[in-house]
DNA sequence: GCGGAACCGGAACTCAACTTCCGCTTCATG
DNA sequence: CATGAAGCGGAAGTTGAGTTCCGGTTCCGC
């Protein structure tokens, strides 16, 4: 651990900004098509800088990506929060799958941002506030969808969330987006009282 | 590399079998709870054995989880079979859902069973045989409900399968079994040709 | 232009897996 | 029971990441 600047807070010299940028830039980069997986040494080389300059911005590879993940988070954000301008509840929350599965798509990174598995434990201090936020926003999304009787009543924001982050799983295993994205939604509507359909029947599966 | 078996096939002598067995009992604990992220360390211990004799009879690691993954897709093999035999091509695909989502909820090696990312490449070799036989059950369960008219017919197998991929990181992600494959289910079925729901509307979300 | 603080580069270190090696132990056979 | 082949244990080797260190370089203020 060493740390990123000696004297409070001076601003960066000129070389050290420009060097700062290229690291954000490469890393985001490699963020998007290797996720977590990405690696200190390739961000260095992308970056056209040596290791110990990485190092020397970001004490550790968790700080670096700490970044790229806010700033999906604030990606997503903006996406919610443009969807919630939208009058109608029911478009609202369309719009925000559908843009969801669309970003998921072309970014491994906004995947796992959103993985429980690939989220180490500091990041979720760092990003505690984005998480709230974005936490309130999607409950707004949910809530206001229910009210208007077009999502099931019994889905909570965890469940919600958790079908997001299977949604992402779904695309990277190769569905494709627009249609996991249709699936997800038609699925939350309230179920239909009876068992002509697949949905609410009883008696299936069963055995060990 | 070590050649497990020196000889050709010469019956196990009866220690060596015993210890086979509390290895991959060991073994097969470990992956229900930590999926392919076991440590061979570990399955020594827990079996009471010393590492080099896991070796000695799995010569890697990818050797000892292939024979827990096979182990798994017997069992999801035998769940779209008997899905299969029942009549009503709804009960049966529900059935094989929910099933899927009870076992996913108890098993972290199961759920990475159908992960793309988790499946090493040479694992694919050893288990193609079993990955054929449940792709063709799969595709049955599907094409039956498709044509009873309750899946919606533009879903491929493919999807299918990243579907149930998706619904194994919604599990993981904190989701209640049940719910995700209810979702999933109700999410399948054909979409209604009006926009007074969620679903199948248009012009939701935009920008970039 | 000079001094020195800030910054850079990348070889070397660390650490946590997986895997190998080989002397010792145990089982099966005559 | 003797013998040797089969099997066992676990310390040591290997590998692939992340991280540190420090001599050399670059920029900023005078």
């Amino acid at each position: 651990m060493v740390l990123t600047q000696s004297s409070p807070n001076r601003p960066l010299r000129a070389d050290a900004r420009r060097n700062r940028e290229a690291i954000i830039t490469a890393a985001d980069d490699l963020f998007r098509t290797q996720g977590m997986g990405l690696q200190m040494d390739e961000v260095a080389q992308r970056a056209g800088l040596g290791v110990g300059t990485v190092y020397r911005h970001f004490p550790t590879k968790e700080a670096l990506t700490v970044e790229l993940v806010v700033h999906r988070m604030e990606t997503v954000i903006n996406q919610a929060e443009q969807a919630m301008e939208t009058q109608a509840p029911a478009v609202a929350i369309r719009g925000f799958i559908h843009a969801m599965a669309r970003m998921m798509g072309e970014d491994a990174g906004l995947r796992e941002t959103f993985q429980v598995q690939s989220t180490a434990d500091a990041q979720r201090e760092e990003c505690a506030y984005y998480r709230q936020d974005l936490h309130e926003r999607k409950f707004g999304l949910v809530r206001r969808a229910q009210e208007a009787g077009m999502v099931r009543a019994d889905l909570a924001v965890e469940d919600f969330d958790a079908l997001m982050c299977g949604m992402g799983q779904s695309i990277l295993a190769g569905g494709n987006p627009e249609l996991m994205a249709d699936v997800l939604l038609v699925g939350m509507r309230v179920p239909d009282g009876d068992g002509s359909q697949c949905g609410a029947a009883d008696g299936g599966g069963s055995a060990a």
